[in-house]
RNA sequence: GGGUUGGUAGUCUAGUCCGGUUAUGACACCUCCUUGACAUGGAGGAGGCCGGCGGUUCAAAUCCGCCCCAACCCA
């Protein structure tokens, strides 16, 4: 039995360790009836850290979820992963290990980066059980692994069988120092300072009305050798004698055309702007639009090409150096300034982006966009608001998927090319996974040419490529050569029925999911999916490490308990950002030592054995707490089921506080009946149940000191209400009991709620007139029908002598102190007379007739105003405010 | 620069979709009170021009427009 005061810091690892040895949670091997199953696609973390306090928060609602669904109706899947195949574990294995990927053979970095995430994600682990999750640690899976490779290379050539998937050699965005094509995503702005460039054009081949030169402002001259077109806005008057003209590029000499195209920017520079391939996003369109030349000046590594002559083989940056002073030399550079502008660059090394033409493979997204948005719209949104971006997010798709990159970790795409006509071949899908550098393709000879001799791809696939695949990856989906079809382990819980995720990846993880796996499946992937907030600081700012306003779990945990943070994550609206506050988690500090100290009382109230319902039914206050506690957790089930988590916690939270605390338990310490210790225990044991999903450890600690070993006995007991029975396994853990279904107890409401309001105002005039609560009051009335409940009042309220008075008139008289209009009646009806009315109203200026009202110049009918009244007592004693209950009170001091 | 979402007492938040005149709860603050668990408790109090400016309406936290601030996404 609890006694003493709660210790968290022992309790909690305590059920963290039995939850993993005992396998509490472990989802069963043997098949679950799909109705029953319910699935929860986890988001898997990079691997390219430490565990974070956003990282805690998102887990601790997911386990919400789950925890109330194990207890509820389901047999819960609750995976976990690790996202370890990406950019982000190969720097940091590099950091880590001060090594560079450029300096290994491909398997043996991998090799190295796996030992580094492994460590972490070892550390990750402990972590995340430190958190009191109840994920099933059989079932979690690392994207590095052979097994996601395989899945991930079958999705590759699924795809591709499909017709969804194509290369080409297409501008993509490059990395020159990581020496990799990247996606949009991963780069990011940054403001540095440059200078702006004023060089001369020639105008070539000169007619009459052109000028012969012009002026053009550019922040990168080492890319003249690149320079494919010159464009001029077509409402640029003063230029527009050039278009049509050809200019000539200095010091280099070819000739480009001059071209008329709305998206030049005219109040940057002199409003003519050259087009190179490629220095910005606008040049690949132009590119595109205008049919040009392909003049690539900087390579891979971002040295000079051959098309820059002379400047072949320097670096970028010293061949700008270079070619502005021979532009100064050659009297082309007119002016030089410093400038800061914002480049793009990529957000893993800050080194500014170049695009470059390269082979890549893409997956065919734009052809299917209205397809893509019904199957966004066939999901449940938790909330409903986040869909939007969702839906701008796919109608604004320009591109295909980029999903090749130059990497040395990552999935390999399982493909080669003929050496000689280049044709794709495909690696067998029995034979996956494979790598194309070490094994061999699966044809001798090419099927087009004949050909015996293959390159093979060296790029690996985008790690969105494969994290898409999550739902994919835990039902087990795999080939079966058999039967020349997919399959899954575990049919069951696909489509999964929640996908849990950060708001900031709907574009990326959420809509790449649901894609791939429709294509592959031609199902949406999730029933639902729960988008959740960001963690910001305690000031509402977004933590980062420059602001040195990162939370570490660590730190917080060792000084509040798990289920403290539990609380606090709890505390938000789904969708919302949700800044860290100590004060939410002292809140959770205080809710979890309330429970103890109430589960002590009712332990000393109602004695083991556990009590039975009497003979002779429940006493009317008792029946009247548990049909409001019936009431009370069928709201809390239906925000549990809308995740409503901080609605569910508060409204929970406030009845058991309130309502069983202040009142209920207050009342049965007068009492020490059958009744009243059946009901304290049966509503204990349903709060503590309700309480579970959030405060996890808690109600475990309390379920094992007052229940777990009584569970078998209950269930013999005559007179327990059948749907309440404990589940078998309730003996080991309260996250295996079930849910408390509500009794359908018939109760009079309105009484029990009316004598509730009769002790409250008694407790306010003690406490008015600063008595103690255990004074004796010589003399308490009530006009009310709260037979049943007297002897519970006096009881705890110490009244000496009681009456109540259930049907006649309270001996008080009401005074009309105004006049309260039905605005929703007479505002559309007298319209803006109504500020006229109420002119009157306040200064009295009125006449009641029967049910009228005269007012203004007009009438109002009964049902359109009610009077406010006061009421009077002028007899012996006090009367109480209790709503709306007439008490009077007599008492001698 | 564009889009999405949010802005309500010192702090966090409910209410906003569907307009109705006393704007919800908690923390902190002030006053009082030891009831057989909890003073880390209980009772009460004070504290808000509902981000700003306009508009619609008899009536706006709520609907509309513009602006400011923040987070996220995209340029």
């Amino acid at each position: 039995m609890p006694s003493g005061e709660y210790d968290p810091d022992t309790a909690e690892p305590h059920w963290q360790r039995r939850w993993v040895d005992e396998e509490t949670y472990a989802y069963p091997d043997e098949p679950v009836d799909p109705n029953t199953a319910f699935s929860i696609d986890t988001p898997p973390p990079t691997v390219s850290g430490s565990l974070h306090w956003g990282h805690v928060y998102g887990s601790i609602l997911q386990d919400v979820v789950a925890r109330f669904h194990r207890m509820y109706d389901s047999e819960v899947f609750y995976p976990f992963g690790y996202d370890d195949n990406g950019i982000a574990s190969e720097r940091l294995a590099e950091r880590e290990l001060d090594i560079r990927h450029q300096d290994y053979e491909r398997r043996e970095f991998q090799k190295k980066t796996r030992e580094v995430c492994q460590q972490y994600e070892d550390e990750f682990t402990e972590k995340m059980q430190g958190v009191g999750l109840s994920i099933d640690w059989n079932n979690t899976y690392r994207t590095i692994s052979p097994e996601v490779q395989r899945v991930s290379q079958l999705s590759f050539i699924d795809l591709y069988e499909q017709g969804r998937e194509y290369r080409q050699e297409a501008p993509a965005i490059w990395c020159p120092e990581c020496e990799t094509a990247i996606s949009q995503v991963e780069t990011e702005d940054d403001e540095q300072d440059s200078h702006f460039h004023d060089i001369e054009f020639a105008v070539a081949d000169i007619d009459a009305d052109a000028p012969d030169a012009f002026t053009i402002s550019t922040t990168r001259p080492e890319l003249l050798p690149a320079c494919v077109a010159v464009f001029i806005h077509p409402e640029d008057d003063e230029n527009a004698d050039l278009v049509g003209e050809r200019a000539e590029v200095p010091l280099f000499g070819h000739e480009v055309p001059i071209i008329a195209d709305d998206r030049v920017d005219m109040e940057t520079g002199s409003g003519i702007v050259m087009c190179c391939t490629f220095g910005d996003q606008n040049d690949i369109e132009w590119y595109q639009a205008h049919d040009l030349d392909l003049r690539v000046a900087i390579d891979e590594s971002a040295h000079m090409t051959a098309v820059a002559d002379e400047y072949e083989g320097l670096h970028s940056s010293e061949a700008r150096e270079a070619i502005v002073e021979d532009l100064d030399d050659a009297g082309a550079l007119l002016d030089r300034w410093e400038i800061s502008h914002t480049v793009n660059v990529h957000e893993r090394c800050g080194t500014g982006v170049e695009f470059l033409v390269t082979e890549q493979w893409y997956i065919e997204v734009l052809d299917k966009r209205e397809e893509y948005l019904q199957a966004g719209r066939d999901m449940e949104w938790f909330p409903d608001k986040m869909f939007t971006r969702y839906e701008h997010w796919v109608e604004g798709l320009q591109w295909d998927w980029l999903i090749s990159r130059q990497r040395s970790s990552g999935i390999p795409f399982p493909v080669w090319y003929c050496e000689e006509c280049d044709t794709e071949v495909m690696a067998e899908k029995a034979d996956l996974p494979v790598d194309p550098l070490s094994d061999d393709p699966p044809l001798d000879a090419c099927p087009e040419c004949g050909a015996e001799s293959f390159v093979p791809e060296d790029d690996v696939l985008d790690t969105w490529a494969t994290s898409s695949l999550t739902p994919l990856i835990n039902a087990g989906w795999d080939w079966d050569a058999e039967a020349d079809e997919f399959s899954m382990d575990r049919p069951e819980i696909y489509p999964m029925n929640v996908r849990p995720q950060g708001h900031d990846i709907i574009s990326f993880w959420l809509f790449h999911t649901v894609i791939k796996c429709y294509e592959h499946t031609g199902e949406v992937p999730f029933e639902s999916t729960m988008i959740n907030g960001m963690v910001l600081d305690e000031n509402r700012e977004k933590m980062s490490k420059s602001k040195g306003n990162v939370v570490q779990p660590d730190t917080v945990l060792e000084e509040y308990p798990v289920d403290a943070a539990r609380y606090w994550a709890t505390g938000s609206a789904i969708g919302d950002d949700l800044p860290y506050q100590e004060k939410g988690l002292r809140a959770g500090e205080k809710l979890i030592r309330k429970l103890w100290n109430a589960s002590k009382l009712v332990e000393s109230l109602a004695p083991e054995p556990f009590p039975d319902e009497p003979e002779g039914g429940l006493r009317e206050l008792d029946r009247w707490l548990l049909a409001e506690l019936d009431r009370e957790l069928e709201h809390t089930t239906a925000r549990l089921e809308n995740r409503e988590f901080s609605k569910a916690r508060e409204e929970l939270r406030s009845f058991f506080w309130n309502t069983f605390c202040d009142d209920y338990l207050e009342i049965a310490k007068q009492r020490g009946d059958d009744s009243a210790a059946y009901t304290l225990r049966t509503a204990h044991r349903r709060f503590l149940k309700a309480f579970a999903p959030v405060l996890a450890h808690v109600t475990e600690e309390l379920w094992h000191d007052m229940y777990a070993d009584d569970v078998g006995a209950s269930e013999n007991a005559a007179d327990a209400p059948a749907d309440d029975a404990p589940a078998d396994d309730a003996t080991d853990s309260i996250h295996l009991a079930d849910w408390p279904e509500p009794f359908g107890i018939d109760a009079d409401h309105d009484a029990g709620t009316a004598a509730m309001s009769v002790v409250g105002a008694l407790r306010r005039y003690k406490s008015e007139n600063q008595l103690p609560l255990n004074a004796e009051l010589d003399s308490v009335e009530v006009y009310a029908d709260v037979r049943g409940f007297e002897d519970d009042i006096t009881g705890v309220m110490h009244v000496a002598e009681f009456r109540i008075h259930p049907d006649s008139d309270a001996p008080i008289e009401t005074v009309v102190t105004g006049i309260d209009l039905d605005y929703a009646t007479v505002g559309p009806k007298h319209g803006n007379r109504v500020g006229d009315i109420e002119a009157a109203l306040a200064s009295e200026d009125y006449e009641l007739d029967d049910d009228e009202l005269h007012v203004a110049g007009v009438t109002l009918e009964a049902d359109e105003f009610s009077l406010k009244k006061a009421r009077q007592y002028a007899g012996e004693g006090e009367l109480l405010d209790a709503d709306d209950v007439v008490v009077i009170v007599r008492n001698v001091e």
